[in-house]
DNA sequence: GACCGGGCGTCAACATTGTTGACCGAACTT
DNA sequence: AAGTTCGGTCAACAATGTTGACGCCCGGTC
Protein backbone atom coordinates (compact mmCIF):
# COMPACT_ATOMS: atom_id res chain seq x y z
CA UNK A 1 0.00 0.00 0.00
CA UNK A 2 3.01 2.13 0.31
CA UNK A 3 1.54 4.59 2.57
CA UNK A 4 4.50 7.20 2.28
CA UNK A 5 4.23 8.41 5.96
CA UNK A 6 7.48 8.99 8.30
CA UNK A 7 8.57 5.84 6.71
CA UNK A 8 9.96 6.82 3.40
CA UNK A 9 11.96 9.51 4.95
CA UNK A 10 13.63 7.65 7.56
CA UNK A 11 14.66 5.52 4.86
CA UNK A 12 16.08 7.96 2.56
CA UNK A 13 18.07 9.40 5.98
CA UNK A 14 19.23 5.76 6.75
CA UNK A 15 20.32 5.69 3.06
CA UNK A 16 22.46 8.73 3.18
CA UNK A 17 23.80 8.22 6.29
CA UNK A 18 24.93 5.20 5.19
CA UNK A 19 26.18 6.04 1.70
CA UNK A 20 28.29 8.44 3.34
CA UNK A 21 29.81 6.52 6.23
CA UNK A 22 30.07 3.36 3.86
CA UNK A 23 32.39 5.65 1.49
CA UNK A 24 34.41 7.46 4.29
CA UNK A 25 34.82 4.09 6.69
CA UNK A 26 34.54 1.56 4.37
CA UNK A 27 32.85 -1.92 5.05
CA UNK A 28 34.19 -3.34 8.07
CA UNK A 29 34.86 -0.48 10.20
CA UNK A 30 31.26 1.17 9.66
CA UNK A 31 28.85 -0.21 11.96
CA UNK A 32 25.17 -0.57 12.09
CA UNK A 33 24.74 1.42 15.17
CA UNK A 34 26.62 4.10 13.54
CA UNK A 35 24.40 4.50 10.73
CA UNK A 36 21.24 4.40 13.32
CA UNK A 37 22.73 7.08 15.10
CA UNK A 38 23.48 9.11 11.95
CA UNK A 39 20.53 8.77 10.28
CA UNK A 40 19.11 9.78 14.12
CA UNK A 41 16.97 6.08 14.60
CA UNK A 42 17.34 2.39 15.78
CA UNK A 43 19.70 -0.02 14.58
CA UNK A 44 17.11 -2.59 14.71
CA UNK A 45 14.58 0.22 11.84
CA UNK A 46 17.91 -0.01 9.92
CA UNK A 47 17.77 -3.68 9.18
CA UNK A 48 14.56 -3.93 8.93
CA UNK A 49 14.07 -1.40 6.17
CA UNK A 50 17.59 -3.08 4.40
CA UNK A 51 17.71 -6.63 5.24
CA UNK A 52 21.03 -6.68 6.12
CA UNK A 53 24.14 -5.10 6.48
CA UNK A 54 25.29 -6.32 3.43
CA UNK A 55 22.66 -5.58 1.45
CA UNK A 56 22.39 -1.72 2.27
CA UNK A 57 26.03 -2.05 1.29
CA UNK A 58 24.96 -3.06 -2.00
CA UNK A 59 22.26 -0.85 -2.42
CA UNK A 60 24.21 2.36 -1.66
CA UNK A 61 27.32 1.76 -2.85
CA UNK A 62 27.34 1.98 -7.05
CA UNK A 63 30.13 3.13 -8.74
CA UNK A 64 29.02 5.48 -11.78
CA UNK A 65 30.64 7.20 -14.35
CA UNK A 66 29.14 9.21 -17.31
CA UNK A 67 30.57 7.28 -19.72
CA UNK A 68 29.35 9.56 -22.83
CA UNK A 69 32.61 11.56 -22.44
CA UNK A 70 34.72 8.76 -23.29
CA UNK A 71 32.65 8.03 -25.93
CA UNK A 72 32.60 11.72 -28.06
CA UNK A 73 36.15 11.61 -28.29
CA UNK A 74 38.21 10.84 -31.23
CA UNK A 75 39.49 6.91 -31.13
CA UNK A 76 43.33 8.05 -31.41
CA UNK A 77 42.87 10.32 -27.96
CA UNK A 78 40.85 7.94 -26.41
CA UNK A 79 43.84 6.60 -24.24
CA UNK A 80 44.97 9.88 -22.82
CA UNK A 81 41.08 10.56 -22.25
CA UNK A 82 40.43 7.83 -20.45
CA UNK A 83 43.74 8.41 -18.22
CA UNK A 84 42.75 11.76 -17.63
CA UNK A 85 39.65 10.47 -16.13
CA UNK A 86 40.77 8.03 -13.84
CA UNK A 87 43.19 10.48 -12.17
CA UNK A 88 40.19 13.44 -11.75
CA UNK A 89 37.98 10.78 -10.58
CA UNK A 90 39.11 11.21 -6.79
CA UNK A 91 36.07 12.44 -3.96
CA UNK A 92 33.43 10.39 -3.81
CA UNK A 93 34.45 7.70 -6.56
CA UNK A 94 37.48 6.74 -4.87
CA UNK A 95 35.27 6.06 -1.54
CA UNK A 96 33.00 3.88 -3.65
CA UNK A 97 35.97 2.30 -4.89
CA UNK A 98 38.08 1.36 -2.39
CA UNK A 99 34.70 0.58 -0.22
CA UNK A 100 33.99 -2.34 -3.04
CA UNK A 101 37.79 -3.38 -3.26
CA UNK A 102 38.28 -3.94 0.25
CA UNK A 103 34.73 -5.43 1.21
CA UNK A 104 35.02 -7.84 -1.97
CA UNK A 105 35.89 -10.47 0.41
CA UNK A 106 32.32 -10.53 0.96
CA UNK A 107 31.04 -12.90 -1.96
CA UNK A 108 28.29 -10.85 -3.27
CA UNK A 109 30.14 -7.40 -2.76
CA UNK A 110 32.89 -9.28 -4.90
CA UNK A 111 29.80 -9.99 -7.63
CA UNK A 112 29.06 -6.72 -7.83
CA UNK A 113 32.88 -5.47 -8.19
CA UNK A 114 33.30 -7.92 -10.98
CA UNK A 115 30.20 -6.21 -12.41
CA UNK A 116 31.58 -2.67 -11.89
CA UNK A 117 34.50 -3.78 -13.72
CA UNK A 118 33.05 -4.90 -16.39
CA UNK A 119 30.37 -1.98 -16.83
CA UNK A 120 32.91 0.65 -15.96
CA UNK A 121 35.88 -0.36 -18.01
CA UNK A 122 35.45 -3.38 -20.48
CA UNK A 123 32.40 -2.38 -21.96
CA UNK A 124 32.49 1.07 -23.00
CA UNK A 125 36.24 0.50 -24.14
CA UNK A 126 35.04 -2.94 -26.25
CA UNK A 127 31.99 -0.52 -27.66
CA UNK A 128 34.52 1.63 -28.99
CA UNK A 129 37.05 -1.03 -31.37
CA UNK A 130 36.05 -3.16 -33.99
CA UNK A 131 38.67 -5.16 -34.41
CA UNK A 132 38.51 -8.95 -34.05
CA UNK A 133 40.06 -8.80 -31.10
CA UNK A 134 38.70 -6.18 -29.52
CA UNK A 135 37.29 -7.73 -26.21
CA UNK A 136 40.60 -9.05 -25.27
CA UNK A 137 42.02 -5.62 -26.14
CA UNK A 138 39.37 -4.04 -24.03
CA UNK A 139 40.01 -6.50 -21.35
CA UNK A 140 43.60 -5.37 -20.78
CA UNK A 141 43.20 -2.20 -21.35
CA UNK A 142 40.20 -2.52 -18.66
CA UNK A 143 43.47 -4.00 -16.28
CA UNK A 144 45.62 -1.17 -17.06
CA UNK A 145 42.47 1.23 -15.84
CA UNK A 146 42.19 -1.03 -12.74
CA UNK A 147 45.78 -1.24 -12.05
CA UNK A 148 46.30 2.89 -11.96
CA UNK A 149 43.42 3.29 -9.22
CA UNK A 150 45.07 -0.19 -7.71
CA UNK A 151 48.52 1.99 -7.50
CA UNK A 152 46.99 4.74 -6.72
CA UNK A 153 44.28 3.93 -4.23
CA UNK A 154 44.38 0.39 -2.87
CA UNK A 155 48.39 0.11 -2.41
CA UNK A 156 48.96 3.98 -1.99
CA UNK A 157 51.83 4.39 -4.53
CA UNK A 158 53.07 8.01 -2.87
CA UNK A 159 55.74 8.02 -6.05
CA UNK A 160 52.90 8.05 -8.47
CA UNK A 161 50.41 10.27 -6.30
CA UNK A 162 53.07 12.99 -5.94
CA UNK A 163 53.97 12.85 -9.75
CA UNK A 164 52.37 15.93 -11.77
CA UNK A 165 49.09 14.88 -12.70
CA UNK A 166 49.33 15.98 -16.84
CA UNK A 167 52.63 14.10 -17.04
CA UNK A 168 50.86 11.02 -15.45
CA UNK A 169 48.11 10.98 -17.55
CA UNK A 170 50.35 11.89 -20.78
CA UNK A 171 52.88 8.70 -20.42
CA UNK A 172 49.78 6.32 -18.89
CA UNK A 173 47.13 7.53 -21.45
CA UNK A 174 49.70 6.80 -24.15
CA UNK A 175 50.12 3.46 -22.84
CA UNK A 176 45.98 2.95 -23.01
CA UNK A 177 46.43 3.89 -26.18
CA UNK A 178 48.75 1.45 -27.06
CA UNK A 179 46.57 -1.23 -26.15
CA UNK A 180 43.82 -0.19 -27.69
CA UNK A 181 45.21 1.05 -31.12
CA UNK A 182 49.07 -0.68 -31.47
CA UNK A 183 51.60 0.81 -33.88
CA UNK A 184 51.64 -2.45 -35.83
CA UNK A 185 55.53 -1.66 -36.25
CA UNK B 1 65.19 -16.99 29.15
CA UNK B 2 63.62 -18.65 25.85
CA UNK B 3 62.51 -21.93 27.43
CA UNK B 4 61.64 -24.26 24.60
CA UNK B 5 59.01 -26.05 26.09
CA UNK B 6 55.43 -26.83 24.56
CA UNK B 7 55.47 -23.14 24.33
CA UNK B 8 57.31 -22.53 20.98
CA UNK B 9 55.56 -25.33 19.93
CA UNK B 10 51.97 -24.27 20.04
CA UNK B 11 53.12 -20.94 18.86
CA UNK B 12 53.75 -22.64 15.54
CA UNK B 13 51.17 -24.20 15.82
CA UNK B 14 48.82 -21.45 16.25
CA UNK B 15 51.35 -19.35 13.62
CA UNK B 16 50.65 -22.40 10.75
CA UNK B 17 46.97 -22.33 11.42
CA UNK B 18 46.62 -18.65 11.24
CA UNK B 19 48.53 -18.73 7.89
CA UNK B 20 46.06 -21.17 6.16
CA UNK B 21 42.91 -19.83 7.76
CA UNK B 22 44.11 -16.15 6.71
CA UNK B 23 45.47 -17.05 2.89
CA UNK B 24 41.88 -19.32 2.54
CA UNK B 25 39.12 -16.78 3.90
CA UNK B 26 40.94 -13.72 4.49
CA UNK B 27 41.36 -11.65 7.54
CA UNK B 28 37.70 -10.17 8.26
CA UNK B 29 36.39 -14.38 7.45
CA UNK B 30 38.87 -15.40 9.36
CA UNK B 31 38.19 -15.40 13.54
CA UNK B 32 40.52 -16.21 16.41
CA UNK B 33 38.80 -18.81 17.85
CA UNK B 34 38.73 -21.21 14.30
CA UNK B 35 42.08 -20.13 14.32
CA UNK B 36 42.45 -21.49 18.14
CA UNK B 37 40.59 -24.31 17.29
CA UNK B 38 42.78 -25.42 14.47
CA UNK B 39 45.90 -25.41 16.33
CA UNK B 40 44.06 -27.51 19.04
CA UNK B 41 44.27 -24.67 21.90
CA UNK B 42 42.71 -21.74 23.18
CA UNK B 43 41.48 -18.40 22.06
CA UNK B 44 43.03 -16.88 24.88
CA UNK B 45 46.77 -17.99 24.35
CA UNK B 46 46.30 -17.07 20.23
CA UNK B 47 46.40 -13.14 21.97
CA UNK B 48 48.97 -14.00 24.65
CA UNK B 49 51.11 -15.39 22.12
CA UNK B 50 50.35 -12.61 19.45
CA UNK B 51 49.16 -9.51 20.85
CA UNK B 52 46.39 -8.96 18.69
CA UNK B 53 44.73 -10.69 15.83
CA UNK B 54 46.03 -7.94 13.62
CA UNK B 55 49.69 -8.39 14.50
CA UNK B 56 49.31 -12.03 14.12
CA UNK B 57 48.07 -11.59 10.79
CA UNK B 58 50.88 -8.96 9.87
CA UNK B 59 53.62 -11.97 11.34
CA UNK B 60 52.03 -14.11 9.22
CA UNK B 61 51.19 -12.91 5.83
CA UNK B 62 53.97 -12.22 4.24
CA UNK B 63 54.03 -11.83 0.12
CA UNK B 64 57.16 -12.65 -1.37
CA UNK B 65 58.42 -13.68 -4.68
CA UNK B 66 62.31 -14.90 -5.44
CA UNK B 67 63.20 -11.76 -7.81
CA UNK B 68 66.27 -13.20 -8.85
CA UNK B 69 64.38 -15.28 -11.38
CA UNK B 70 63.65 -11.21 -12.60
CA UNK B 71 67.32 -9.88 -12.46
CA UNK B 72 69.21 -12.76 -14.60
CA UNK B 73 67.16 -12.04 -17.77
CA UNK B 74 68.28 -9.54 -20.58
CA UNK B 75 66.45 -6.26 -19.98
CA UNK B 76 64.43 -6.90 -23.55
CA UNK B 77 63.36 -9.58 -22.07
CA UNK B 78 62.21 -7.93 -18.64
CA UNK B 79 58.35 -7.81 -19.75
CA UNK B 80 57.37 -10.73 -20.83
CA UNK B 81 58.98 -12.43 -18.10
CA UNK B 82 57.60 -10.44 -15.42
CA UNK B 83 54.40 -11.00 -17.01
CA UNK B 84 54.96 -14.71 -16.77
CA UNK B 85 55.66 -14.86 -13.25
CA UNK B 86 52.54 -12.85 -12.46
CA UNK B 87 50.36 -15.42 -14.21
CA UNK B 88 51.89 -18.34 -12.69
CA UNK B 89 52.02 -16.90 -9.41
CA UNK B 90 48.60 -18.62 -8.04
CA UNK B 91 48.29 -20.86 -5.22
CA UNK B 92 49.89 -19.67 -1.96
CA UNK B 93 50.54 -16.33 -3.28
CA UNK B 94 47.09 -15.19 -4.76
CA UNK B 95 45.82 -16.14 -1.08
CA UNK B 96 48.39 -13.44 0.63
CA UNK B 97 47.46 -10.83 -2.03
CA UNK B 98 44.24 -10.79 -1.75
CA UNK B 99 44.41 -11.09 1.86
CA UNK B 100 46.54 -8.14 2.06
CA UNK B 101 43.92 -5.78 -0.44
CA UNK B 102 41.12 -7.06 1.28
CA UNK B 103 42.38 -6.16 4.36
CA UNK B 104 44.01 -3.05 3.67
CA UNK B 105 40.89 -1.08 4.88
CA UNK B 106 42.85 -1.81 8.49
CA UNK B 107 46.04 1.20 8.37
CA UNK B 108 48.49 -1.45 9.46
CA UNK B 109 47.73 -4.02 6.72
CA UNK B 110 47.60 -0.78 3.91
CA UNK B 111 50.90 0.19 5.27
CA UNK B 112 51.78 -3.47 4.22
CA UNK B 113 50.63 -3.51 1.58
CA UNK B 114 52.37 -0.64 0.38
CA UNK B 115 55.70 -1.59 1.37
CA UNK B 116 54.72 -4.66 -0.36
CA UNK B 117 53.77 -3.04 -3.65
CA UNK B 118 57.43 -1.24 -3.30
CA UNK B 119 59.33 -3.84 -2.69
CA UNK B 120 58.20 -6.88 -4.69
CA UNK B 121 57.23 -4.47 -8.05
CA UNK B 122 58.42 -0.89 -7.87
CA UNK B 123 62.03 -1.86 -6.87
CA UNK B 124 63.09 -4.31 -8.45
CA UNK B 125 62.08 -3.23 -12.08
CA UNK B 126 63.99 0.73 -10.85
CA UNK B 127 67.33 -1.33 -10.04
CA UNK B 128 67.47 -2.50 -13.71
CA UNK B 129 66.60 0.67 -15.23
CA UNK B 130 69.19 3.22 -15.84
CA UNK B 131 67.72 6.23 -17.31
CA UNK B 132 66.80 9.38 -15.36
CA UNK B 133 63.36 8.56 -15.04
CA UNK B 134 63.41 4.88 -13.98
CA UNK B 135 61.82 5.37 -11.28
CA UNK B 136 58.58 7.10 -13.02
CA UNK B 137 58.89 4.20 -15.60
CA UNK B 138 59.37 1.34 -12.79
CA UNK B 139 56.25 2.69 -10.59
CA UNK B 140 54.04 2.54 -13.59
CA UNK B 141 55.26 -0.86 -14.76
CA UNK B 142 54.47 -2.23 -11.19
CA UNK B 143 50.81 0.24 -11.76
CA UNK B 144 50.72 -2.33 -14.75
CA UNK B 145 52.10 -5.58 -12.78
CA UNK B 146 48.88 -4.91 -9.94
CA UNK B 147 46.85 -4.41 -12.54
CA UNK B 148 46.81 -7.40 -13.97
CA UNK B 149 46.57 -9.23 -10.16
CA UNK B 150 43.66 -7.04 -9.55
CA UNK B 151 42.14 -7.92 -12.97
CA UNK B 152 42.76 -11.51 -12.86
CA UNK B 153 42.23 -12.05 -8.96
CA UNK B 154 40.79 -8.82 -7.20
CA UNK B 155 37.80 -7.85 -9.84
CA UNK B 156 37.81 -11.55 -11.04
CA UNK B 157 37.75 -10.61 -15.06
CA UNK B 158 36.81 -13.88 -16.27
CA UNK B 159 37.71 -13.20 -19.67
CA UNK B 160 40.86 -12.86 -18.95
CA UNK B 161 40.85 -16.03 -16.42
CA UNK B 162 39.90 -18.10 -20.07
CA UNK B 163 42.14 -16.48 -22.42
CA UNK B 164 45.30 -18.77 -23.25
CA UNK B 165 47.92 -18.44 -20.46
CA UNK B 166 50.70 -18.17 -23.30
CA UNK B 167 48.84 -15.08 -25.37
CA UNK B 168 48.00 -13.84 -22.31
CA UNK B 169 52.03 -13.14 -21.53
CA UNK B 170 52.96 -12.49 -24.48
CA UNK B 171 50.38 -9.44 -24.99
CA UNK B 172 50.76 -7.85 -21.79
CA UNK B 173 54.64 -8.64 -21.45
CA UNK B 174 54.68 -6.78 -24.43
CA UNK B 175 53.12 -3.71 -22.90
CA UNK B 176 55.54 -4.13 -19.63
CA UNK B 177 58.40 -3.85 -21.98
CA UNK B 178 56.93 -0.83 -23.54
CA UNK B 179 57.24 1.17 -20.39
CA UNK B 180 60.17 -0.28 -19.16
CA UNK B 181 61.99 0.06 -22.42
CA UNK B 182 60.02 2.24 -25.18
CA UNK B 183 60.69 2.09 -28.32
CA UNK B 184 61.35 6.00 -29.15
CA UNK B 185 59.54 6.00 -32.76
C1' DG C 1 -18.41 5.51 16.36
C1' DA C 2 -16.09 1.03 17.36
C1' DC C 3 -12.77 -2.02 15.58
C1' DC C 4 -8.77 -3.72 13.87
C1' DG C 5 -4.89 -4.50 10.70
C1' DG C 6 -0.63 -3.28 9.40
C1' DG C 7 3.30 -0.15 8.73
C1' DC C 8 6.53 2.46 11.96
C1' DG C 9 9.22 2.80 15.98
C1' DT C 10 11.42 1.32 20.66
C1' DC C 11 13.45 -1.82 23.70
C1' DA C 12 15.51 -5.86 25.21
C1' DA C 13 17.66 -9.77 24.08
C1' DC C 14 20.57 -13.27 21.44
C1' DA C 15 24.89 -15.37 19.45
C1' DT C 16 29.35 -14.18 17.96
C1' DT C 17 33.37 -11.29 17.74
C1' DG C 18 38.18 -9.69 19.81
C1' DT C 19 40.26 -9.14 24.14
C1' DT C 20 41.40 -9.23 29.21
C1' DG C 21 42.06 -10.74 33.88
C1' DA C 22 42.04 -14.27 37.47
C1' DC C 23 43.63 -18.56 38.70
C1' DC C 24 46.63 -22.79 38.38
C1' DG C 25 50.40 -26.03 37.48
C1' DA C 26 54.94 -26.97 36.42
C1' DA C 27 59.66 -25.94 35.61
C1' DC C 28 63.70 -23.42 36.32
C1' DT C 29 66.59 -20.34 39.49
C1' DT C 30 68.67 -19.28 43.84
C1' DA D 1 62.94 -25.43 49.88
C1' DA D 2 61.11 -21.07 48.25
C1' DG D 3 60.01 -18.14 44.68
C1' DT D 4 59.48 -16.37 40.10
C1' DT D 5 58.07 -16.87 35.62
C1' DC D 6 56.06 -19.10 31.67
C1' DG D 7 52.29 -21.85 29.55
C1' DG D 8 47.54 -22.99 29.77
C1' DT D 9 42.34 -22.88 31.16
C1' DC D 10 38.22 -20.60 32.23
C1' DA D 11 35.09 -16.97 32.74
C1' DA D 12 34.00 -12.64 31.72
C1' DC D 13 33.80 -8.01 29.19
C1' DA D 14 32.27 -4.64 25.51
C1' DA D 15 30.92 -4.32 20.83
C1' DT D 16 29.01 -6.42 16.67
C1' DG D 17 24.86 -7.88 13.47
C1' DT D 18 20.34 -9.50 13.97
C1' DT D 19 15.72 -10.91 15.86
C1' DG D 20 11.48 -10.92 18.44
C1' DA D 21 8.11 -8.82 21.56
C1' DC D 22 5.55 -4.95 22.48
C1' DG D 23 3.31 -0.26 21.62
C1' DC D 24 1.64 3.52 18.62
C1' DC D 25 -1.08 5.44 15.20
C1' DC D 26 -3.34 5.96 10.91
C1' DG D 27 -6.65 4.07 7.24
C1' DG D 28 -10.24 1.30 6.02
C1' DT D 29 -14.52 -1.77 7.47
C1' DC D 30 -18.81 -3.22 10.24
Amino acid sequence: MLQTGSGATTREAIHSAATRLFRARGYSRTTVRQIAAAADTDPALVIRHFRSKELLFLETMHLTIDDEPLLDVPLERLGERLAGLLVELGGSARGVFLALVHGSNEPHIHERLRDTHERLFVAPLRRRLSCPDADVRARMAAALAGGLLYALWVAGDEGLLRMDRTELVSRYGALLQEVLTPRTS
